[in-house]
DNA sequence: TTTTGAGTTGTTCGA
DNA sequence: GTCGAACAACTCAAA
C-alpha cells in the first residue's frame, strides 16, 4: 500500500468540520492532515480584527481544536506571515498539498492568490473552495455581464439560479500529523483586565455545535413568525442570531440554505417566513459581490458624490453615541446592548446608524469602525456595505431623505417597551407613552418614575426636527454633479 | 440602442 | 384619527 504525503488545511473564516469543502478534500487524499490556523502578521494593509471579535475567535478555535480532536486530529496553531509558516510546515512534515476555503476582502484575496502562485511554481499543490458563500461574486452576472448593483434583481436571479451542493458530513476521522503548535493561551485572543466578556459569554455558544445548536431551535419555531417578527427587537427570538456564526465560518449559508429548504418541503416550515428568512442570507451575499468588486467598500464612498457630505466633527457626540448617551432611548438601548452582548438587533442598527449619520451628521465610517470593534459578527461585507446603505452612499442604497425618526421607530417596533427597559433600565419606571421620548413627559411623570433629565439619564444631544432638517440640507449636496465650469 | 419600469426596512404634512 | 402625496433624481436591469 502506497503512503500518501501530509497536507495541510488552512483554516481562516471557516471553522468548521461539516460542510468544508477544504478539509474534505485533504482527508480523501488519503494522507496526514495537518489543520493549520496562523495569527497572521506583516500582511500589509490588513484590518486588525476586532475587539468583540477577537473574543470570539478565542473561543471558536477551542471548539475547532476540541473537535478536531475528537476525530484524531489536532489544531495547529502558528503566528507570522502564511507564506513562512506554510513554508515552514511544508519543509517540517514534508507535505505536498495545501487546502483553502476563500476569502473575499484586500488584502487577503490578493496574498492568497499571489501564495498560490508562489506554492504551485515551487511544486506544491495548492486547492481552493468557496466555503463562505452561496455563489462566488462572479458567478452571478447581469445580462450585461457585470455584476449587481440592486439587491433586487440580485435576489431574483439567485433564487433562480443557485442550487444548493449536496450535504457534505464531517470528515469522520481525521489522521493528524506530528508537529508543533502554538498555546492558544498565549495569544491574548480573550480579553486581559478589565475582563469585559462576562455578559458576551452568556448570551453566546461560539463554535460549530453552537451554530447548529442556534439554527436548529430558531428553524424550530421563529423562522414561521420571521416576516412579522424579525423587526422586533423587544422579543428574544425574533432573529436567528447566525450572524456571529456566519462570520467566523462556524456554519455556512449552503447549510443553512438546505435546512430551511428542507423544512420547507417537510412542511415544517411556513414557506414566507422561510423567503424572508433566505432574503436576508441573500444580502449577506449581495454585500460579498459589493465588497469583492470594491475593496474599499469599509472606507471609501461606493457613490463618489458622497465625497461632497459635508460631514462634522465632533467627538463628544461620537462619545456619546458610543456610550448610549444620546438621551434617546432606543438609540442608547441599542448602543448599550452592542456593549454588553457584542451584538444588537438588525432594526435597532438601522436606527442608531441612521441617527449617527443623519441627526449627528457623523461619517459612517466612525460607526463602520466602532461596530467593527464591539461586534462579535463584524464581516468585512456585510458591515460595510450596511453602513453605506443606510448613509445612502451605498449601491441600492435608502433614499438620502430617509431619516428614522428615533421616537417613532421605537414606539413602533419595541411595542411593548421591554427593549428599552432592559439596557436603558433607569427608564424602567416611565409609562409606555412617554418611554421613548423622555423629555415630552410632564415633570409630575419623570418624578414618578425616578427620572431626572440631565442627571439619571440624559437630555436629548440633538432636537429631531432641527437634526432632520440639517441632514436634509446637508445631503442635498449629494444630489447631482456640481457644474464643471 | 433606446426605452421602460423599478428600486429593503420612512416621515411629514395637509386634507 | 386616517390617508395619500410629496419628498428627488438617478441608475440599474432587462425588454
Amino acid at each position: 500500500m502506497s503512503i500518501s504525503p501530509p497536507s495541510i488545511v488552512w483554516f481562516r473564516e471557516d471553522l468548521r468540520l461539516a460542510g468544508n469543502p477544504a478539509l474534505s478534500a485533504a482527508v480523501a487524499g488519503g494522507g496526514p492532515v495537518i489543520c493549520l490556523y496562523i495569527r497572521e502578521t506583516g500582511l500589509q494593509g490588513a484590518r486588525p480584527t476586532g475587539g468583540a471579535s477577537k473574543w470570539w475567535l478565542d473561543k471558536s478555535l477551542w471548539a475547532l481544536a476540541a473537535g478536531l480532536t475528537s476525530r484524531g486530529g489536532a489544531l495547529v496553531l502558528r503566528s507570522g506571515q502564511a507564506s513562512d509558516v506554510l513554508a515552514a510546515l511544508i519543509r517540517e512534515t514534508g507535505a505536498q498539498s495545501v487546502f483553502w476555503n476563500r476569502r473575499y476582502s484586500e488584502p487577503e484575496k490578493t496574498h492568497d492568490a499571489d501564495l498560490q502562485a508562489s506554492l504551485t511554481a515551487a511544486g506544491i499543490s495548492v486547492r481552493s473552495f468557496n466555503a463562505r458563500l452561496l455563489m462566488e461574486p462572479w458567478q452571478l452576472k447581469t445580462g450585461a455581464g457585470g455584476y449587481y448593483r440592486v439587491f433586487t434583481p440580485f435576489w431574483r436571479a439567485l433564487r433562480a439560479t443557485y442550487v444548493p451542493s449536496p450535504h457534505l458530513p464531517a470528515p469522520k476521522e481525521i489522521r493528524a500529523c506530528e508537529t508543533g503548535s502554538e498555546d492558544l493561551d498565549d495569544w491574548g485572543l480573550h480579553p486581559g483586565a478589565p475582563d469585559w466578556s462576562g455578559v458576551i459569554g452568556a448570551s453566546w455558544t461560539p463554535g460549530e455545535d453552537g451554530a447548529h445548536a442556534r439554527l436548529a431551535d430558531f428553524l424550530d419555531g421563529p423562522i414561521n413568525g420571521y416576516a412579522e417578527t424579525r423587526n422586533r427587537p423587544d422579543l428574544d427570538t425574533s432573529t436567528s442570531r447566525l450572524s456571529p456564526h456566519l462570520r467566523f465560518g462556524e456554519i455556512g449559508p449552503a447549510q443553512i440554505w438546505r435546512a430551511v429548504q428542507a423544512g420547507v418541503e417537510a412542511g415544517r416550515i411556513d414557506a414566507r417566513g422561510a423567503e424572508v428568512f433566505l432574503s436576508e442570507i441573500a444580502w449577506r451575499e449581495f454585500s460579498h459581490v459589493l465588497l469583492n468588486f470594491n475593496p474599499e467598500l469599509a472606507r471609501t464612498n461606493y457613490n463618489p458624490n458622497f465625497d461632497r457630505m459635508p460631514w462634522r466633527t465632533d467627538r463628544e457626540a461620537l462619545r456619546a453615541w458610543q456610550l448610549g448617551q444620546t438621551g434617546y432611548p432606543i438609540v442608547d438601548a441599542g448602543m448599550r446592548e452592542l456593549w454588553h452582548t457584542g451584538w444588537m438587533h438588525n432594526r435597532v442598527r438601522m436606527i442608531v446608524a441612521s441617527f449617527l449619520t443623519k441627526h449627528l451628521l457623523l461619517p459612517w465610517q466612525a460607526g463602520e469602525s466602532w461596530f467593527w470593534d464591539t461586534l462579535v459578527d463584524a464581516d468585512p461585507a456585510a458591515n460595510a456595505a450596511s453602513w453605506q446603505w443606510t448613509a445612502g452612499s451605498c449601491a441600492d442604497a435608502a433614499p438620502y431623505f430617509r431619516v428614522f425618526n428615533p421616537i417613532t421607530q421605537g414606539s413602533k417596533f419595541d411595542e411593548t417597551g421591554a427593549y428599552v427597559r432592559r439596557w436603558c433600565p433607569e427608564l424602567a419606571r416611565l409609562p409606555d407613552k412617554f418611554l421613548h421620548a423622555p423629555f415630552e413627559a410632564p415633570e409630575a411623570i419623570l418624578k414618578s418614575g425616578n427620572v431626572e433629565l440631565g442627571k439619571t439619564y440624559p437630555k436629548p444631544i440633538v432636537d429631531h426636527p432641527a437634526a432632520r432638517q440639517r441632514a436634509l440640507d446637508a445631503y442635498a449636496t449629494t444630489k447631482k454633479e456640481l457644474g464643471t465650469a
